[in-house]
RNA sequence: GGGGCCGUAGUUCAGUUGGUUAGAACUCACCGCUCAUAACGGUGCUGUCGCAGGUUCGAGUCCUGCCGGCCCUACCA
């Protein structure tokens, strides 16, 4: 193939393997892996990247607590993160795990540069420290017990006092040039209203950040004083790098895929990487990345999630009970991506019948029915094609420009509600043209109208694929389109008459609620 | 304390730079069709656009205040 593709490089956060995956990561994870494969079969060169973060004072402690060393501790529980791929179909190229050599020789690269660079200096710390939420707190944010300890108030979690030499990174001197980066990329913070809330943060004045811990030992050693390690976020951030394999700035995986071009994050999380992540590589001349989306959270039946009401979800579960592909077309396409969202079962069935089974699955069900009986189970040679023919083929044909501007703002909802406008298009079409009818009067007609609908089912599927994957195989399957034949260039090669179409099977079974009655 | 967001049909939400009778989906009712997973199509129903003022020839859409919900952030040890 002549001519480069166009890379694209997408990242999870990396999830913190002392948690339990749970719906918020799937989520985040699905967004990035719809991304991916949308913009591979749209030709681009994409790496799709996801790991787990695996240092830090609570992963030690709960290693210790199960008595094995840390090492051991996070092999094992960092597996429950990679069993996620298969199970909800996840496409990611790499996944890194911060305990690699790679890592720790990029961590220790990017903290050489920032020394030399005079953005690190040594001081010291002291202060109210919540080892469960790796905080420090000032006394204000703090209750007294009865017993005499201190809990932080928000989270409940006990802290302690403090007090140890850090290296700290001088982010009050980024403060106007974190500013100015904003005003310069105003695309670099989404939605709009994180970005105004970072702005905010940032204007507010910034301190100087501790990044390093001399109190535990499970991290990045600091180079060249080994009684310190790197503080969680330094690390944590610079996977980002290592896997497009940084510190060799030489390398071809580098300078193909540095700076990335989305970083996906739940909202909880995008201060680290709207404001100190650009920090750090600005202050290490080094390229940041083009985008950071902040996506919202999910409730359960209009509940908070937490753990201790015991309403957490998990995304096996889900699967196990509505199906792979429903799920992913439900979390994507019900909320606003940014905003918050209900899972709800009335929510996910209602879509799950609605849009599925009777929108999108009856269509193609009704069609290649109807070509399956009527024309010899083989795509029909169309005749000269009518105005209405020519418009439903024109809605189809604008659906790609279309998902390439929606998917390039990470609009999934927007970009399935685009599609559905297709198959709306289209069933009405077949209400219209009413090829059971033209059986008898215009059997040329017929498979005229059939071919069409036949090409805008295949179109559909094709580009429902980056959110359907399973699904749309199946639907492109019983098309008799080839595997070599499903990237988005093949849009523009339309169906072929004569391939082979045998009496279809459903692709999406309506879902009976076993207890409809109870709620 | 500072900053941001939101409050629109029963429900979930759209509503660009202010401009004719405020939209969609779901639900519900009726009609049509019968190819299809009792699926599809058509028609219809409901709204003081949180409240009160203001700017304007004209405001859901701008300004002020208030009420209600949410978020970020600071501080009061």
């Amino acid at each position: 193939m002549p001519g480069q593709k166009t890379p694209y490089y997408i990242t999870t956060p990396i999830y913190y393997v002392n948690d339990v995956p749970h719906i918020g990561h799937a989520y985040t994870t699905l967004a990035c892996d719809v991304l991916a494969r949308f913009m591979r079969l749209d030709g681009r060169d994409v790496k799709f990247l996801t790991g787990t973060d695996e240092h830090g004072q609570k992963v030690e402690k709960s290693a210790q607590a199960a008595g094995v060393d840390p090492q051991s501790f996070t092999d094992r529980v960092s597996q429950n993160f990679r069993n996620l791929s298969p199970v909800l179909n996840f496409s990611n190229d790499d996944f890194i795990r911060t305990t690699e050599e790679r890592h720790k020789l990029a961590c220790q690269a990017l903290w050489k540069k920032l020394l030399d660079n005079g953005e690190i200096y040594l001081g010291g710390y002291s202060g109210w420290y919540a080892v469960r939420d790796e905080a420090f707190y000032t006394e204000s944010e703090l209750t007294k017990q009865p017993d005499g300890k201190r809990i932080a108030t928000a989270s409940g979690a006990e802290v302690e006092w403090v007090e140890e030499p850090s290296y700290f990174f001088r982010l009050s001197a980024w403060q106007d040039r974190l500013l100015a980066f904003y005003e310069a990329n105003p695309d670099f913070i989404a939605p709009e209203t994180r970005r105004n809330e970072v702005i905010s943060f940032v204007k507010g004045g910034l301190k100087d950040l501790s990044i390093s811990r001399t109190t535990f030992s499970w991290g990045v050693p600091v180079p060249d004083d080994s009684d310190h390690i790197m503080y969680v976020w330094l690390d944590a951030l610079t996977n980002y790098m290592t896997a497009a394999g940084y510190p060799d700035v030489e390398s071809s995986d580098y300078s193909t895929y540095w700076p990335a071009d989305l970083h996906m994050v739940g909202k909880d999380i995008l201060r680290f990487h709207a404001v100190y992540w650009p920090a750090f590589l600005m202050a290490a001349e080094l390229q940041t990345p083009k985008r950071v989306f902040a996506h919202g959270w999910w409730t359960n039946e209009g509940q908070k999630i937490s753990k201790s009401l015991g309403n957490v979800i998990d995304p096996l579960q889900l699967v196990e009970t509505y199906g792979l592909d429903p799920v992913r077309y439900f979390l994507l396409r019900e909320v606003p991506f940014g905003n918050d969202g209900d899972f709800s079962r009335r929510a996910i069935v209602g879509r799950m019948n609605g849009d599925l089974t009777n929108d999108l699955g009856n269509l193609s069900q009704r069609v290649l029915s109807m070509i399956a009986k009527n024309c010899e189970n083989a795509v029909p040679a169309p005749g000269a094609f009518t105005a209405e023919d020519e418009a439903l083929l024109a809605l189809s044909g604008g659906l790609p420009d279309r998902l390439r501007e929606e998917y390039a703002v990470q609009a999934f909802n927007k970009a399935l509600e685009a599609t559905w406008d297709v198959i709306g298009a289209a069933n009405r079409y077949v209400d219209d043209q009413a090829p059971w009818g033209l059986k008898k009067t215009d059997p040329e007609r017929m498979k005229t109208v059939l071919y069409v609908l036949a090409e805008t089912v295949r179109r559909l599927a094709i580009l429902t694929q980056p959110v359907m994957p399973d699904s749309m195989a199946k639907m492109l399957d019983q098309l008799s389109v080839a595997a070599d034949a499903r990237g988005f260039e093949s849009l523009a090669t339309p169906l072929e008459a004569g391939a082979p179409v045998p009496k279809p099977e459903g692709i999406f079974p309506r879902y009976v609620e076993e207890n409809p009655e109870s709620a």
